[in-house]
DNA sequence: GTCGGTGCAAATGCTTTGCATTGAT
DNA sequence: ATCAATGCAAAGCATTTGCACCGAC
């Protein structure tokens, strides 16, 4: 698979130029600080490396014996999007997903509508489009989020429902 | 405009096929009953023909002189949605969002990270890309969300902010 | 030493549900 | 006539907030 692919594979776990620097960054731009809870926080979300909540982040957090208020893991989850480390992610579930993105391309989704699996996918066309769609409007592209319906083949089979 | 065109123009009201015999013979299939209350409902949702959220729904109702309860309002969006009439829409918001969707090209939405404009626009290519993705890897594509975040002329200009 | 941060528990607000009554087929 | 639908009010549940104490800079 190339750059080119339409679909390129995800890499199993990105290196990254440290994260946390960034937030600390963004804290320090706000007057705010960093705090133990907060990069513990930021610790669990960059170990799960991809989609989560809130609940599973808690859940995260106290396996690694770090004790952080549930208050506080939603606060960091509001500082990491201001701060465009997360967004949101997925439609139609009741809690919110969010993903880290900062200086990923976004990926995408896939859910299956017979089976619920769930697919992450990247698409370098995506992008182009995206961008091109922004460029005629006059617009400047920051992101997006992309998630198809469909069916899956083993949905296909009739293997469930 | 072209259908070819990447963005084309919004049908300011396009008319389909009934919906409500859709939504009929849904219900029926469903062993469940075609209402005075849930035909209020999909009227106010199709008068909308855009997003919506279930308080306007509400307020639309209730301009129209329809009583229906909030709880029947909330039951009827699950049945439209379990239709393939509506789905949601928009992520960032507390409140759910919905679009008509059944029978209809995917709209899309871009929102303004400076100034929060929301644009709807429809792209042929996006679900050419989207049909490609499926094929590529033997799913069958029902529809797509795509939502974009960019900032707008406006919001370049610093008017806002 | 100072503010801002944290944790707890209570509050909020959208959405769902239980139950007695009403109504579509 | 029957069985599901409605409306109301109460319950649920993810997320936010007020406040007293605590800790990073």
């Amino acid at each position: 698979m190339t750059p080119t692919d339409p679909i390129s594979a995800l890499p199993k776990a990105q290196s990254m130029a440290p994260l946390c620097s960034v937030f600390r960054r963004y804290l320090k731009s706000q007057g705010l600080k960093y705090t133990t809870e907060r990069a513990d926080v930021l610790d669990a979300i960059i170990a799960r490396d991809g989609l989560f909540e809130a609940e599973e982040l808690l859940l995260e957090l106290r396996k690694r014996g770090q004790r952080v208020s549930k208050a506080t893991t939603y606060r960091t989850i509001n500082l990491l999007q201001n701060a465009g480390i997360i967004v949101q992610a997925l439609f139609d579930s009741k809690q919110s997903h969010y993903q880290l993105i900062y200086g990923k391309e976004p990926r995408d989704h896939m859910v299956c509508m017979k089976t619920g699996r769930l697919v992450e996918f990247q698409s370098a066309e995506l992008t182009a489009l995206r961008n091109r769609i922004c460029k005629e409007l006059g617009w400047l592209p920051v992101g997006h989020r992309f998630q198809i319906y469909a069916v899956s083949p083993e949905g296909q089979a009739g293997k469930i429902r």
